[in-house]
DNA sequence: CGTAAAGGTATGGTTCTTAGACCATGAACG
DNA sequence: CGTTCATGGTCTAAGAACCATACCTTTACG
């Protein structure tokens, strides 16, 4: 047999922090020019030293994800939209099929969650849903929009209540930084929230192929924003 | 924020091991009661030293999954079929969802996986998907039908080109020992060659929609099975 | 009965990670 | 203007994990 050829690797701790940041990141849960929290504090919170999360920053900083100021009111400060939008653009650039694996992948999976979740959806699950809708509402920016995104996206995975699902859901969409275009905020604002609340509302009502279906045209509207986004 | 509640978790080199070794085991790549290579051997090709191995083969023994013997022509061996049935039995039993959530995320991955893989598949895609059909034929008990199927899946996966696909299918795949139902081994046999035969040839013959709906019929098939067993 | 192939054990060194203390900077505030 | 203090920057000592290597013990087999 085949014996296990590739070697076992392991992650070094700096290296996992380094990743777990970097999701953070290209899911928008921490918004560009963001402070993160200091270091002391942070180093806790994801349960390493601040050592050897210093070399996380490092790393970070060199790749351009961060700039660190020091002095009172400094930190570790997310770049800006901009600055995140060029490195995207600069990885599709580098790597034109792998939006394509993604999206056919989410096409296949995500609504396999939609539907199920109208099965086993929770009063909290709706209300994160909620919650996802209204941050897409309300945002007046590029990462408001972004985030409120990926919150949708993340909870219709956890209504899923299946592992393998949200785990790969996850994977996904911290895979690759999806830059928004430039345009008219107030029109993606306007079609994110129709598409989704339309997602939402077939997951209340219970409606399996709507939710399935409405999902569908989610993930296909956002294949085709990326892709615009790309050739602009 | 929400900012990162969950803290990053280095897994030790002799887990990563455990898990590796594992998965070898759940699916089939090693068969029950065969020797694993030695000691010296299976540090190199995985990529740890021997000592640290050693720790991972402890624990592989404390579980049940294999026994060490020492002297010439010792070595560890993977327990035989019906311990090992037995300890997937008692997993089943113990999460009765687990099943239903591994089977509908194939269900709808693997499909696709056969869809894509009739316009990506490369020469040694087919000659993969060849030889798994030929060990699924030619095999004499419930190990080597295992393994075969298990090689049959991961070569699917593997000619979809979409790494997303491929990790997740193994992960799927690893994630759980499948008991075979004791039974008529030609029967078993039978179908598997004949459904999954068919899935190969409309991938050879580029045919989508037929490879995606057969490979969904084996899917299925698979879940029929594994719920007998559970049954028994 | 000795050889060889395996597992079992021991030693010392390297790297990663941690805890804790202390230094340096600079914005805010009196 | 100078003090304060939150925050990044640095240092040290200790511990844990992992590794390379050498050597001991068991046991099948010629």
């Amino acid at each position: 047999m085949l014996w296990g050829l590739k070697p076992v690797e392991q992650q070094a701790a700096y290296g996992l922090a380094v990743t777990h940041l970097k999701r953070q990141v290209h899911m928008g849960m921490v918004l560009p020019g963001e402070r993160l929290p200091a270091e002391r504090k942070l180093a806790e919170q994801i349960g390493i030293s601040r050592v050897t999360l210093r070399e996380a920053l490092r790393v970070l900083e060199s790749e351009g994800y961060i700039s660190v100021k020091r002095g009172a009111s400094g930190g570790a400060f997310v770049a800006p939209e901009d600055r995140l939008r060029e490195m995207a653009l600069k990885r599709l650039s580098g790597d034109p099929r792998g939006v394509l694996r993604i999206f056919e992948y989410r096409a296949a999976v995500e609504p396999l969650a939609a539907q199920l979740s109208t099965v086993r959806r929770t009063p909290g699950d709706l209300r994160r849903l909620d919650e996802a809708l209204s941050e897409i509402g309300k945002a007046t920016n590029a990462g408001e929009l972004r985030r409120g995104e990926a919150a949708f996206h993340l909870a219709i995975a956890q209504a899923s209540a299946n592992p393998y699902i949200s785990s790969s859901i996850e994977d996904a969409l911290a895979s690759l930084f999806m830059p928004l275009p430039h345009g008219l905020l107030a029109d993606q604002v306007g079609r994110s929230s129709l598409l989704r609340g339309n997602v939402v509302e077939a997951i209340r009502d219970r409606a399996q192929q709507k939710a399935e279906q409405r999902m569908q045209l989610v993930i296909e509207y956002e294949h085709a924003r990326v892709s615009d986004s790309k050739a602009a």
